[in-house]
DNA sequence: CGGTGGACCTGCTGGC
DNA sequence: TGCCAGCAGGTCCACC
């Protein structure tokens, strides 16, 4: 479901709410996510106040006192709401946990593609979900040289090569679709193959979508929602996702959906190359 | 090692 | 109206 900007936007949104809350009741259903709860989930987190609330790649990190940290990812489906009052529990609900102001943390999650776990922060950088994370695309390091550089030798196509967290993190289907576009560069071309100009664009162009998508709260299609509950609206900026068949923006040649790695890619064969 | 395809889930939509 | 195929914003793992 969500990629950074929605995690981004969720972490923004949460953590007015949360920061200085202390956990004073857990509960969970018995549903299997992608991993199963932390052993003692309530024991360990009961009590704790809410120290701070970040974003790792597509993971929320809620770092709570005594160093302890409760990693939650949304996968495709899940939501993490903060009501200001118990809300009814709704299906798919799977952990909720109550705050000291009388508000309730909610992580719903239909696909259960998505997880919550508890780790120490000491050692969160070492931990499986997080030792093997690619650079956050946000970040200074992320430019057209580094792009460069870890593209040599790789013939994967640039679609599939985008969305490789071991490479780059955050962007996930729609993003790197909207960034190739914007980037003028085809889903379908080699990373290998990308000289030093198409690696600069193609840098600018995944920070220039992934800086607009979150200026825009995130994008709703489905049944994403931010920490309130409420929606984003950078879908109603989409260019290419989604847009099969619709003249492209910039040429007004039909926008083609192909298949990669079993996903939807969209682009205009007459802009990308 | 690199690349592909499937698995994990539920829910919604569109075509018949 | 009902049914079913196809599709959905992510990640991991087995296999060639």
């Amino acid at each position: 479901m969500p990629e950074l900007p929605e995690v981004e936007t969720i972490c923004r949104g949460l953590a007015p709410l949360l920061i200085g809350q202390k956990i004073s009741g857990v509960g969970h259903s018995e549903k299997k996510l992608r991993m199963p709860l932390p052993v003692d989930f309530q024991g360990k987190i009961t009590g704790k106040r809410i120290i701070n609330i970040s974003r790792r790649a597509k993971y929320i990190q809620i770092v709570l006192e005594d160093e302890i940290v409760m990693v939650v990812h949304l996968g495709m489906s899940g939501k993490l709401i903060a009501y200001p009052a118990p809300p009814i529990r709704l299906k798919h609900d799977h952990v909720w946990m109550q705050l000291d102001n009388g508000g309730e943390l909610v992580f719903n999650d239909p696909r259960r593609f998505g997880l919550v776990a508890i780790t120490d922060a000491s050692a969160l950088p070492r931990h499986a979900l997080f030792a093997h994370l690619g650079i956050e695309p946000l970040s200074a390091e992320y430019d057209g040289d580094f792009l460069y550089k870890q593209s040599r030798g790789k013939k994967t196509p640039l679609k599939h090569w985008l969305m490789d967290a071991r490479v780059m993190v955050g962007v996930g289907n729609i993003y790197a679709s909207e960034s190739l576009f914007r980037a003028q560069l085809s889903p379908e071309k080699p990373a290998g193959s990308l000289n030093k100009p198409e690696a600069k664009r193609l840098a600018q162009a995944v920070k220039a979508i992934l800086e607009a998508a979150i200026a825009s709260g995130g994008s709703t299609l489905r049944d994403y929602v931010g920490a309130h509950g409420d929606a984003g609206y950078f879908q109603h900026h989409f260019v290419v996702y989604g847009k099969e068949g619709k003249p492209c923006e910039a040429c007004g040649h039909s926008i083609k959906r192909i298949i990669q790695s079993g996903r939807s890619t969209f682009y205009c064969t007459q802009c990308q190359h």
